[in-house]
DNA sequence: CTGCGGTCCTGAAGGC
DNA sequence: TGCCTTCAGGACCGCA
Protein backbone atom coordinates (compact mmCIF):
# COMPACT_ATOMS: atom_id res chain seq x y z
CA UNK A 1 0.00 0.00 0.00
CA UNK A 2 1.98 3.00 -1.08
CA UNK A 3 1.86 5.28 1.84
CA UNK A 4 4.33 8.91 2.08
CA UNK A 5 7.66 6.28 1.71
CA UNK A 6 6.33 4.61 -1.00
CA UNK A 7 4.78 7.89 -3.06
CA UNK A 8 8.25 10.10 -1.85
CA UNK A 9 10.24 7.79 -3.65
CA UNK A 10 8.27 7.32 -6.64
CA UNK A 11 8.31 11.03 -6.85
CA UNK A 12 11.70 11.05 -6.39
CA UNK A 13 12.33 8.46 -9.49
CA UNK A 14 9.92 10.28 -11.35
CA UNK A 15 12.04 13.63 -11.15
CA UNK A 16 14.89 11.86 -12.80
CA UNK A 17 12.59 10.50 -15.40
CA UNK A 18 9.83 12.92 -17.06
CA UNK A 19 10.24 16.27 -15.05
CA UNK A 20 10.50 18.94 -18.09
CA UNK A 21 9.26 16.36 -20.60
CA UNK A 22 6.15 16.28 -22.72
CA UNK A 23 3.61 13.64 -22.69
CA UNK A 24 2.77 13.44 -26.65
CA UNK A 25 -0.52 11.69 -25.81
CA UNK A 26 -2.20 8.73 -23.62
CA UNK A 27 -4.14 5.79 -23.52
CA UNK A 28 -6.92 5.13 -20.95
CA UNK A 29 -8.18 1.36 -20.55
CA UNK A 30 -10.37 1.83 -17.40
CA UNK A 31 -12.23 5.08 -17.63
CA UNK A 32 -13.99 4.82 -14.22
CA UNK A 33 -10.64 5.19 -12.54
CA UNK A 34 -11.14 9.34 -13.54
CA UNK A 35 -13.15 10.60 -11.23
CA UNK A 36 -14.30 14.06 -11.28
CA UNK A 37 -13.67 15.47 -14.72
CA UNK A 38 -15.36 13.68 -18.54
CA UNK A 39 -12.77 11.51 -19.95
CA UNK A 40 -12.48 14.36 -23.28
CA UNK A 41 -11.39 16.64 -20.77
CA UNK A 42 -8.59 14.79 -18.83
CA UNK A 43 -6.82 13.82 -21.81
CA UNK A 44 -7.46 17.33 -23.45
CA UNK A 45 -5.26 19.20 -20.05
CA UNK A 46 -2.95 16.34 -20.31
CA UNK A 47 -2.06 15.72 -24.08
CA UNK A 48 1.03 18.04 -24.99
CA UNK A 49 1.27 19.43 -21.89
CA UNK A 50 5.24 19.05 -20.43
CA UNK A 51 5.19 18.14 -16.34
CA UNK A 52 6.31 21.48 -14.92
CA UNK A 53 6.88 19.81 -11.61
CA UNK A 54 6.38 16.85 -9.26
CA UNK A 55 5.24 17.12 -5.38
CA UNK A 56 3.53 14.87 -2.87
CA UNK A 57 0.96 15.90 -0.34
CA UNK A 58 0.35 12.85 1.87
CA UNK A 59 -0.22 10.01 -0.15
CA UNK A 60 -0.92 11.72 -3.25
CA UNK A 61 1.49 11.96 -6.22
CA UNK A 62 0.97 15.54 -7.99
CA UNK A 63 2.24 16.21 -11.10
CA UNK A 64 1.93 19.52 -12.38
CA UNK A 65 1.08 20.30 -15.56
CA UNK A 66 0.45 23.46 -17.89
CA UNK A 67 -3.36 24.57 -16.79
CA UNK A 68 -3.71 21.81 -14.76
CA UNK A 69 -2.42 19.10 -11.93
CA UNK A 70 -2.86 16.23 -12.16
CA UNK A 71 -3.98 13.96 -9.38
CA UNK A 72 -2.70 10.30 -8.18
CA UNK A 73 -3.65 8.17 -5.33
CA UNK A 74 -2.36 4.77 -5.26
CA UNK A 75 -4.78 2.93 -2.74
CA UNK A 76 -3.58 -0.16 -1.73
CA UNK A 77 -2.35 -1.54 -5.21
CA UNK A 78 -2.04 0.68 -7.23
CA UNK A 79 1.79 1.88 -9.20
CA UNK A 80 3.21 3.26 -12.10
CA UNK A 81 6.41 1.41 -13.97
CA UNK A 82 8.85 3.74 -16.22
CA UNK A 83 9.53 1.75 -20.08
CA UNK A 84 11.45 2.24 -22.58
CA UNK A 85 9.57 0.04 -24.50
CA UNK A 86 6.41 -2.14 -25.01
CA UNK A 87 5.19 -4.42 -22.23
CA UNK A 88 3.18 -7.00 -22.38
CA UNK A 89 -0.46 -6.29 -22.29
CA UNK A 90 -1.82 -7.00 -18.56
CA UNK A 91 -5.05 -6.88 -17.15
CA UNK A 92 -4.32 -4.59 -14.38
CA UNK A 93 -2.91 -1.98 -16.96
CA UNK A 94 -5.30 0.87 -16.85
CA UNK A 95 -3.80 3.85 -17.85
CA UNK A 96 -0.65 4.60 -19.97
CA UNK A 97 1.10 7.95 -20.90
CA UNK A 98 2.99 8.45 -23.59
CA UNK A 99 6.37 10.94 -23.52
CA UNK A 100 8.28 12.75 -26.55
CA UNK A 101 11.08 10.03 -27.37
CA UNK A 102 8.99 7.15 -26.61
CA UNK A 103 8.97 6.58 -22.98
CA UNK A 104 6.43 5.09 -21.05
CA UNK A 105 4.20 5.68 -17.59
CA UNK A 106 2.27 2.42 -17.24
CA UNK A 107 -0.65 2.63 -14.20
CA UNK A 108 -1.20 -0.71 -12.90
CA UNK A 109 -3.26 -1.22 -10.31
CA UNK A 110 -4.66 -4.83 -9.35
CA UNK A 111 -7.99 -4.12 -7.59
CA UNK A 112 -8.78 -0.79 -9.33
CA UNK A 113 -9.13 1.32 -5.95
CA UNK A 114 -6.53 3.81 -7.24
CA UNK A 115 -8.06 7.66 -8.66
CA UNK A 116 -6.87 9.81 -10.97
CA UNK A 117 -8.18 14.31 -10.87
CA UNK A 118 -7.47 17.05 -12.32
CA UNK A 119 -7.02 19.91 -10.16
CA UNK A 120 -6.83 23.39 -11.16
CA UNK A 121 -5.89 25.33 -8.20
CA UNK A 122 -2.70 26.45 -7.09
CA UNK A 123 -2.87 25.22 -3.60
CA UNK A 124 -4.78 21.83 -4.78
CA UNK A 125 -7.96 23.25 -2.84
CA UNK A 126 -10.46 21.41 -5.47
CA UNK A 127 -9.25 18.36 -4.47
CA UNK A 128 -10.97 17.32 -1.12
CA UNK A 129 -9.23 14.85 0.01
CA UNK A 130 -6.34 17.17 -0.23
CA UNK A 131 -8.03 20.18 1.19
CA UNK A 132 -8.92 17.92 4.47
CA UNK A 133 -4.99 16.56 5.02
CA UNK A 134 -3.25 17.48 8.20
CA UNK A 135 0.43 18.65 8.41
CA UNK A 136 3.24 16.96 6.61
CA UNK A 137 4.93 14.66 9.23
CA UNK A 138 8.60 15.45 8.05
CA UNK A 139 8.07 19.15 7.73
CA UNK A 140 9.50 21.62 9.30
CA UNK A 141 6.23 22.78 10.43
CA UNK A 142 5.64 19.51 12.14
CA UNK A 143 7.47 20.58 15.87
CA UNK A 144 6.91 18.53 19.05
CA UNK A 145 4.42 21.39 20.14
CA UNK A 146 2.42 21.54 17.36
CA UNK A 147 2.21 17.11 17.77
CA UNK A 148 0.93 17.81 21.39
CA UNK A 149 -1.94 20.25 20.21
CA UNK A 150 -2.97 17.96 17.76
CA UNK A 151 -2.73 15.31 19.97
CA UNK A 152 -5.37 17.19 22.56
CA UNK A 153 -7.81 18.04 19.80
CA UNK A 154 -9.27 14.85 20.71
CA UNK A 155 -9.17 11.85 23.06
CA UNK A 156 -9.04 9.44 20.21
CA UNK A 157 -7.71 5.34 19.76
CA UNK A 158 -4.10 6.14 19.04
CA UNK A 159 -3.74 4.02 16.35
CA UNK A 160 -6.78 5.41 14.47
CA UNK A 161 -5.52 8.91 15.28
CA UNK A 162 -1.97 8.26 13.30
CA UNK A 163 -3.84 6.66 10.39
CA UNK A 164 -6.19 9.62 10.38
CA UNK A 165 -5.23 12.08 6.86
CA UNK A 166 -7.19 15.22 8.38
CA UNK A 167 -4.01 15.03 11.35
CA UNK A 168 -1.20 13.86 9.71
CA UNK A 169 -1.06 13.30 6.30
CA UNK A 170 0.54 10.14 4.65
CA UNK A 171 0.79 7.69 7.72
CA UNK A 172 -1.27 4.34 6.78
CA UNK A 173 -1.99 1.19 8.55
CA UNK A 174 2.12 -0.47 7.82
CA UNK A 175 3.85 2.29 9.41
CA UNK A 176 1.39 3.30 12.09
CA UNK A 177 1.69 -0.45 13.41
CA UNK A 178 5.86 0.10 13.07
CA UNK A 179 5.59 3.71 14.38
CA UNK A 180 3.87 2.72 17.57
CA UNK A 181 5.94 -0.49 18.24
CA UNK A 182 9.30 1.70 17.83
CA UNK A 183 7.92 4.40 20.77
CA UNK A 184 6.52 0.86 22.83
CA UNK A 185 2.98 2.48 22.89
CA UNK A 186 0.33 0.23 22.81
CA UNK A 187 -1.91 0.67 19.78
CA UNK A 188 -5.35 0.98 22.40
CA UNK A 189 -3.75 3.79 23.75
CA UNK A 190 -5.89 7.07 24.10
CA UNK A 191 -4.37 10.38 23.29
CA UNK A 192 -4.93 12.15 26.23
CA UNK A 193 -3.30 9.03 28.32
CA UNK A 194 0.10 10.01 26.80
CA UNK A 195 2.92 10.69 29.06
CA UNK A 196 5.09 13.24 28.22
CA UNK A 197 8.34 11.14 27.41
CA UNK A 198 5.54 8.94 25.30
CA UNK A 199 5.00 11.97 23.50
CA UNK A 200 8.49 12.22 22.51
CA UNK A 201 9.00 8.96 22.25
CA UNK A 202 5.91 8.81 19.39
CA UNK A 203 6.87 11.68 17.75
CA UNK A 204 10.96 10.68 16.95
CA UNK A 205 9.19 7.85 15.89
CA UNK A 206 6.80 8.84 13.38
CA UNK A 207 9.90 10.84 12.02
CA UNK A 208 12.34 7.91 12.33
CA UNK A 209 10.68 5.38 10.71
CA UNK A 210 9.17 7.37 7.76
CA UNK A 211 12.81 8.72 7.05
CA UNK A 212 14.12 5.12 7.27
CA UNK A 213 11.36 3.93 5.23
CA UNK A 214 12.04 6.48 2.27
CA UNK A 215 15.69 5.46 2.37
CA UNK A 216 15.20 2.02 1.99
CA UNK A 217 12.59 3.03 -1.20
CA UNK A 218 9.56 2.08 0.60
CA UNK A 219 8.21 -1.23 1.88
CA UNK A 220 7.05 -3.92 -1.15
CA UNK A 221 4.44 -6.97 0.62
CA UNK A 222 3.43 -9.59 -1.66
CA UNK A 223 -0.06 -8.58 -1.81
CA UNK A 224 0.38 -4.79 -2.14
CA UNK A 225 3.01 -5.31 -5.24
CA UNK A 226 4.83 -2.28 -4.63
CA UNK A 227 7.86 -1.17 -6.50
CA UNK A 228 9.67 1.10 -7.47
CA UNK A 229 9.50 3.36 -11.21
CA UNK A 230 12.18 1.03 -12.31
CA UNK A 231 10.46 -2.35 -11.31
CA UNK A 232 12.40 -2.82 -7.86
CA UNK A 233 11.08 -4.16 -4.58
CA UNK A 234 11.69 -1.50 -1.98
CA UNK A 235 13.94 -2.79 1.08
CA UNK A 236 12.36 -1.54 3.90
CA UNK A 237 9.83 -4.77 4.51
CA UNK A 238 13.02 -6.98 5.71
CA UNK A 239 13.28 -3.82 8.93
CA UNK A 240 9.53 -4.38 9.39
CA UNK A 241 9.27 -5.24 13.42
CA UNK A 242 5.66 -6.10 13.71
CA UNK A 243 3.59 -5.49 10.34
CA UNK A 244 2.37 -8.68 9.11
CA UNK A 245 3.82 -11.26 12.03
CA UNK A 246 1.68 -12.24 14.26
CA UNK A 247 2.31 -15.44 15.97
CA UNK A 248 6.18 -15.09 15.12
CA UNK A 249 8.76 -13.66 18.23
CA UNK A 250 9.36 -9.91 19.01
CA UNK A 251 12.35 -8.94 17.98
CA UNK A 252 12.90 -6.54 21.43
CA UNK A 253 11.42 -9.07 23.85
CA UNK A 254 10.45 -12.77 22.53
CA UNK A 255 7.43 -12.51 23.25
CA UNK A 256 4.10 -13.50 20.49
CA UNK A 257 3.43 -10.26 18.17
CA UNK A 258 -0.40 -10.54 18.13
CA UNK A 259 -3.05 -9.21 15.68
CA UNK A 260 -6.06 -7.16 16.85
CA UNK A 261 -8.67 -5.57 14.33
CA UNK A 262 -8.62 -1.56 14.98
CA UNK A 263 -10.78 0.50 12.70
CA UNK A 264 -11.56 -2.33 10.39
CA UNK A 265 -7.54 -2.97 9.70
CA UNK A 266 -5.40 -5.37 10.96
CA UNK A 267 -3.22 -4.04 13.97
CA UNK A 268 0.53 -5.69 14.85
CA UNK A 269 1.92 -5.13 17.85
CA UNK A 270 4.01 -6.98 20.64
CA UNK A 271 1.34 -7.00 24.19
CA UNK A 272 4.16 -7.16 26.11
CA UNK A 273 6.62 -3.88 25.31
CA UNK A 274 4.21 -1.67 24.12
CA UNK A 275 2.56 -0.41 27.05
C1' DC B 1 -20.81 16.69 14.77
C1' DT B 2 -19.21 11.94 15.68
C1' DG B 3 -18.53 7.29 15.03
C1' DC B 4 -19.45 3.20 13.00
C1' DG B 5 -19.92 0.00 9.27
C1' DG B 6 -20.61 -0.83 4.29
C1' DT B 7 -18.52 -0.28 -0.29
C1' DC B 8 -15.29 -0.79 -4.00
C1' DC B 9 -11.91 -4.90 -6.13
C1' DT B 10 -9.38 -9.30 -7.26
C1' DG B 11 -5.80 -12.79 -6.52
C1' DA B 12 -4.02 -15.59 -2.97
C1' DA B 13 -4.60 -18.57 0.67
C1' DG B 14 -7.12 -21.50 3.75
C1' DG B 15 -10.65 -24.96 4.83
C1' DC B 16 -13.20 -29.05 4.07
C1' DT C 1 -7.56 -32.34 -5.97
C1' DG C 2 -11.04 -28.85 -6.31
C1' DC C 3 -14.36 -25.77 -5.05
C1' DC C 4 -15.93 -22.33 -1.95
C1' DT C 5 -15.08 -18.79 1.45
C1' DT C 6 -12.28 -15.43 3.50
C1' DC C 7 -8.93 -11.89 3.55
C1' DA C 8 -6.16 -7.53 2.46
C1' DG C 9 -7.58 -2.03 3.21
C1' DG C 10 -7.83 4.00 1.91
C1' DA C 11 -11.07 7.03 1.43
C1' DC C 12 -15.68 8.05 1.03
C1' DC C 13 -20.55 7.73 1.99
C1' DG C 14 -24.75 7.07 4.50
C1' DC C 15 -26.98 6.36 8.67
C1' DA C 16 -28.02 6.53 13.70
Amino acid sequence: MPELPEVETIKQELFDKILGKKINFLEIFTPELIKNISLGDFKKYIAGEEIKDILRRGKYLILKLKKASLIIHFRMTGKLIFAKNKLPPSKSTHLIFYFEGGDQLIYQDLRKFGEFKLSFKEDFSDILGIKKLGIEPLSKEFRLETFKALLKSKNANLKLFLIDQTKIAGIGNLYACEILFKAKIHPQRKTLSLKEGEIQALYQAIKEILKKAIFYKGSSLRDEQYQTLGGKLGGFQKHHQVYAKAGENCPRCKSIIQKIILGQRGTYFCPNCQE
